[in-house]
DNA sequence: CTTTTTTGCACAATCGATGGTGCAATGACT
DNA sequence: AGTCATTGCACCATCGATTGTGCAAAAAAG
């Protein structure tokens, strides 16, 4: 509190003043005093001091030491999405409550950016990784292979490291159960009336599309190919996708499943040049929670990721050490059109 | 790319592999050797070498050396809303362009978190450091003060730090007027049919308050102050206060701004409780931009923030150095009901 | 009063990179 | 051939913490 604009104080400073040596100080400031055996009046005497001074320990200094940072890596996709986002958000609390330090970052579904943003957490002796969404786990995997460096993958699976992932699967088969279900009260359905949009060449939407197929043939009796329309994970490519549609049919499809909730951004930027009464009717099924999108003007199925329980599960397993690499499934939920879920932004403080 | 899984290449494996001491290892790898006189022959074997073995350099230890980290941090409030994950997106983006670390944490609007996460991100000795939505922009600055940290505020303005904030007075004004115009369409609008709802005892709330107050009086000729519904930044208090507007009058406002997109999220939960056939006549103005927001059964009008250019102007004032505590503001746009607008998202790379 | 044990702490090496300084070897010039 | 400038690099202290080891003083045991 004294030294204002000053230096900050380290254990040299410390040391100096309380008398003791620097090995001391540390000792007692990083709370290895009793293995030391020092005298209580002394770690006092040095805690008082430090407190004092508003000491604060240089964590490069000591991550450079003990080859630790205290820094826990989350990699993602994307941050301004919901479900990353709120998966960022979990992730913070659950690494801060572990006395460390999260270190969230982008990559933009570029397996080189990702290898290139790894390698530089990696430089700053991060010690540990979350990998959630990449679009290259196992190029990912041998960069940390090399470095030694703990890591698991989230939402998309690794051959090479433990995963967790939604089950997809199931997630996509009550999704779709759900959008037929609900299409059906308005009458028969056909199979050319019900859709998939968005999803590429990778597990998750591998699992999503068979999911959807399954429940698909079983209720509707079949399952035409040109029904799946993977458009990527792109706004654009996915408006292009229902443009398409629509020009070639004069309307949407009655139903249909969108892959996330980045190409449901891309049904918006439809919507956007068609005026809504001509699509008052159709339902939508969308493999993420949005708030905003479940109360869109027509009905909306979501799929709620539980990313707060995909998080808890990767630290049991890096706590664990040396897990297999096997694939772990959490269940995703169904939320019905029109409800607000709470989340993270429920703990915030907010006393007016 | 030998040497998988065995510790990292330091400067001494190189030299040791070279020839050379450690500091022309250093000064080859770091770049400054033209200004040591190093031979370009013993560059390029040192280089060459550092590749073979995938060295990276240890940025703790530079860190420490230099006591500068490369590390650029992002304080926030929250994570999982689209106008802060938006600006984390644009951060990240313009922090890696510039060659550093980009560090995005939140701080749940708790005064004493927001100082503790800073004082965390100072012991890892970051360079520069953005203050988004503090709730005490001026106890953070004290902080970074103390530690001699360059920094800026974002989106709340404090008095002892340059600060980049919305143009909240102009863009309230917008949107009410927006607001006011649309609800004229239905019908004349009395001072009672107009409320706002959110918001708190922070700078920014009171500048769209008091925008909004001003064209409401300006336009409707009168502003009684039960039209105003502080809440709060929280979903939770926000629904509370639709429930209790909606018990008393049987209905909602015909129209109402909603002081952000959180508090939205509140508006959804409220509207989760009734039928929306209720409500589907409001007209809704939102203090933030969110795509399924915008696309709601009834006509809400969104104010968007320039986050990007607010983050841009950020690194022109620290670059600049010791910029004077001003406010600088940064003018929003108004985006009409149903519009997709593009946003970082479309800058992924997406080749299937 | 010695010998042994315990207590309490200081010393010094170390983590990996940086940058000021010094010095030998080479080349230029008179 | 002798002087001087330049080139090319090595040496070493340093950043702030951690940790294994050693050793004096105090306490306990004999």
């Amino acid at each position: 509190m004294t030294d204002i604009g000053k230096k900050k104080a380290t254990i040299y400073d410390l040391s100096m003043l309380s008398g003791a040596s620097p090995s001391t100080v540390s000792a007692v400031l990083n709370g290895s005093w009793r293995k030391r055996r020092i005298k209580e009046a002394t770690a006092q005497l040095i805690q008082n001091l430090a407190n004092e001074h508003g000491y604060t320990a240089n964590l490069q200094a000591r991550g450079l030491r003990s080859s630790r940072s205290g820094l826990v890596g989350l990699l993602l996709p994307v941050h301004d999405n919901r479900y990353f986002s709120s998966m960022a958000q979990s992730f913070e609390a659950q690494v801060r409550s572990r006395g460390q330090c999260p270190l969230v970052v982008s990559a933009c579904r570029d397996p080189e950016e990702e290898r290139k943003v790894v390698e530089t957490l990696i430089s700053y002796s991060i010690d540990e990784l979350f990998i959630a969404g990449a679009t290259d786990p196992d190029g990912v995997h041998t960069v940390c292979e090399k470095a030694g460096l703990k890591h698991v993958n989230i939402d998309l699976p690794g051959m090479l490291a433990p995963s967790i992932i939604s089950d997809n699967y199931e997630g996509a088969r009550m999704l779709t159960q759900a959008i037929i279900e609900r299409a059906q009260e308005d009458g028969p359905l056909s199979p050319d009336d019900l859709y998939l949009f968005g999803g590429r060449n990778d597990h998750a939407s591998h699992e999503r599309i068979r999911g959807f197929r399954d429940v698909k043939r079983a209720s509707l009796g079949a399952d035409p190919d040109v029904c799946i329309q993977p458009t990527g994970y792109s706004p654009a490519m996915t408006a292009r996708a229902f443009e398409a549609f629509y020009e070639g049919h004069g309307k949407l499809p009655r139903a249909f499943f969108v892959n996330s909730s980045i190409n449901l951004e891309g049904l918006m930027r439809f919507l956007a040049l068609h005026p809504h009464e001509t699509f008052a009717d159709i339902i939508v099924g969308c493999y993420d929670y949005d708030p905003f999108g479940s109360f869109l003007p027509f009905p909306v199925f979501m799929i709620r990721q539980d990313s707060e329980a995909m998080i808890t599960k990767g630290f049991a397993i890096l706590d664990a050490d040396r897990g297999p690499p096997i694939t772990h499934l959490v269940r995703p939920t169904l939320v019905p059109p029109r409800t607000a879920l709470t989340g993270p932004l429920d703990a915030l403080k907010d006393i007016e």
